[in-house]
DNA sequence: GAGATGAGGTCTTTCGAAAAAACGTGCCGC
DNA sequence: GCGGCACGTTTTTTCGAAAGACCTCATCTC
């Protein structure tokens, strides 16, 4: 089990917050699997935290529905399914198509020269990435802090909170299909129009993209065998 | 403090999600106040749970949001303001006019007869209700039904865990504007109004309707000084 | 043979002591 | 007077043992 992320030093502040953002990492990049039962004993060796850590850390993605308990049967890895991507994606258009929203009609200078820089940098990484053909976690990280600079500005914590759960929660599909279809198809030119739309102004055409986008990775993620992994 | 809620039996499987059910709605209802710190000591007493228990509850009530945390300094109810209550406001009518579309789109039978009955018990309650003005648990949870019932068929689980998250987050503000202005208006005309709306099919009516009504009690939880209870 | 019973083992849940960290206070030097 | 340091106190965080729940499977009864 030499693929589980190890951290050395805490991210968070306690040991708890820590275990809960490996376990996170470890649940959304699929090396636990969907549906797999979480022994403790197991947690225990892998993430060098005692019983109660553990179930703290635990408890919290429950409430993130990444993991799933019931009564006192313990907790395992919270199954995937097409329903449940469907209807994640459904969530996600609507949040998104919010935040753009808010985000192009608030947004001032700074928020675009944020968009831009974390474009680069995302482009850049692509740029590269298109040989090697492998998402790493410094690609996910570039990855995420585009989409996040993107609506950075609409100013509602609320809405980013839920947005930034629901994106984990359709990372987990991502990498899963990659996992069974290694190329990844290049995406720059997908993200460079994006950035495009939205900093162009045009809050109907933004949302449409963004939603075309969502929508149509979810619908790649169904059609390359979802069930070859949660099986 | 012997307002604090007390279950004998536990009502989840576990003494965690037993504790974890009684300390939300305690913070919901306003026994414990927003910014109020919270000292293990002290609720180790009043749950009668150990601290690795009791730290598996708070931490999940933090992904909630009704709790915050920050490093080594422990926990606190999550401190309430204007700003809060408006992003919370906007993200609530965001996710129930979807939810709205989607239950009018996709209600039956069974659906509309859910609706009459819960409208039913919350009325009849709020018949009697009337005279001796107090928010009793009964009345928030026949509350809680039939808002729960009229967008029930809206079928998405992910908007649905949303919806009622921000529900729960809301009713705290709502509870805190009935302390400081014991005689709450009669809502049964607007009740029974918004029941009518939504089983006349009318999609856009009984979006703004839910709007209105979401924004209306925002408006006056906001004038109605906020700020004495917060402190 | 089908179903009930229960003993044994496995895994989960809970507890409170112990370690670690933060906080408060008074002292000292400047 | 003021800032900073040292030390005792308070509070939080972590741990692993112990109690409790569940599942399995062999045995017994009808």
């Amino acid at each position: 089990m030499a693929t589980i992320s190890k951290t050395n030093g805490l991210v968070g502040g306690t040991l708890a917050s820590d275990v809960h953002h490996r376990l996170r990492e470890d649940i959304v990049s699929c090396v636990l699997k969907p549906g797999q039962r979480l022994r403790f004993e197991q947690l225990k060796e892998i993430y060098g935290a005692s019983y109660s850590t553990l179930r703290e850390a635990l408890s919290s993605l429950v409430t993130e529905q990444l993991v799933v308990t019931e009564g006192q049967r313990g907790f395992m890895v919270a199954p995937i399914s097409a329903d449940d991507l469907l209807d994640l994606t459904d969530a996600r258009v609507l949040l998104e198509r919010e935040a753009v929203r808010r985000s192009i009609e608030r947004g001032d200078a700074a928020w675009r020269a944020q968009i831009l820089s974390a474009f680069h940098r995302l482009d850049r990484m692509e740029a590269h990435l298109h040989d090697q053909h492998r998402i790493t976690g410094e690609w996910d990280a570039a990855h995420f802090d585009f989409h996040e600079a993107l609506v950075s500005a609409a100013g509602s914590p609320t809405l980013n909170t839920l947005r930034h759960a629901l994106f984990e929660r359709a990372r987990r599909y991502r990498r899963l299909s990659a996992l069974v279809r290694p190329a990844p198809r290049a995406k720059r030119a997908e993200h460079r129009e994006m950035m495009e739309v939205i900093l162009s102004g045009d809050v109907a055409a933004a949302q449409d993209l963004f939603e075309r986008h969502i929508r149509e990775i979810a619908q790649n993620v169904l059609t390359n065998g979802l069930e070859l992994i949660s099986k």
